[in-house]
DNA sequence: TTGACATATTCTAATATGGGAATATAATAC
DNA sequence: GTATTATATTCCCATATTAGAATATGTCAA
């Protein structure tokens, strides 16, 4: 199998850098139609197209049609299944418990720096 | 051009569900050897090495050597990027649906408990 | 209608993928 | 030494990709 389609899922939507731009511009609250996109990412228009259509597929965007134009506007629910996801993790480098584990692993490993450091007593507690 | 690498970025790392699925392993605090990790997964062996070599590659994951074993870890802070980046659009959700970030938060409590009251490498249940 | 503008789609080419099978490397045990 | 175990790498293949160029579609305006 090949690798998974960038509109399988928001993971492999927002794996493409230009993706996020878009998603970053159409953060900022405005409704946006395609030619200023192209204005602002310094795209040429079909890709602008082409990776609002894949943004498309997996409901980060919305469009309004608006007589020849279309006004793109970010659809905020659809990062939720990458933040929930995220915010497992956020306790590793956050939380209090984390932060004693975090904390006893970085003595752990200024020790080992130190021991390595100092001649004749060098051990490597790591890799 | 084609598609950017796996290995260019975190993000485009965990668009794979696979290695979405190992981080969320190693997130349980533990060091896992392959064998363990090809066991949880129900991989093959060289899938998981290779999976673990993508996630090696942009700082995911560490390695300590360990006679004939390696022993993966989570590197959470390569985790940073993203929750960064999703950070941002945090607040476009959390004014409709307050409910989420404490489902969130709950969820981090109950992960972090669990954490806690295993001293041993008992459980490892994910659900 | 004709023409100009806005956006989407199609085509090609180059490339990275993930799975499977086989193999290679490395450490341990006998 | 050889055998066994643990892990990584290499090969092939079907597939999805992104950029770019060209083209198609759709909408408005004179």
């Amino acid at each position: 199998m090949a690798r998974a389609a960038t509109t399988s899922d928001v993971f492999n939507a927002i794996a493409e850098p230009r993706r996020r731009e878009i998603v970053d511009l159409l953060a900022l609250g405005y409704r946006r139609d395609v030619t200023e996109l192209v204005r602002q990412l310094k795209l040429p228009q079909p890709a602008v197209s082409k990776h609002l259509g894949v943004l498309r597929k997996v409901g980060l965007v919305t469009v309004h049609k608006a007589g020849q134009r279309r006004l793109y506007a970010l659809n905020a629910d659809g990062l939720k299944p990458v933040h929930d996801w995220i915010q497992h993790f956020e306790q590793l480098w956050t939380d209090h418990l984390a932060g004693i584990k975090e904390a006893a692993e970085t003595t752990a490993r200024d020790l080992a720096a130190r021991n390595r450091s100092v001649p004749g007593h060098q051990r490597n507690s790591k890799e």
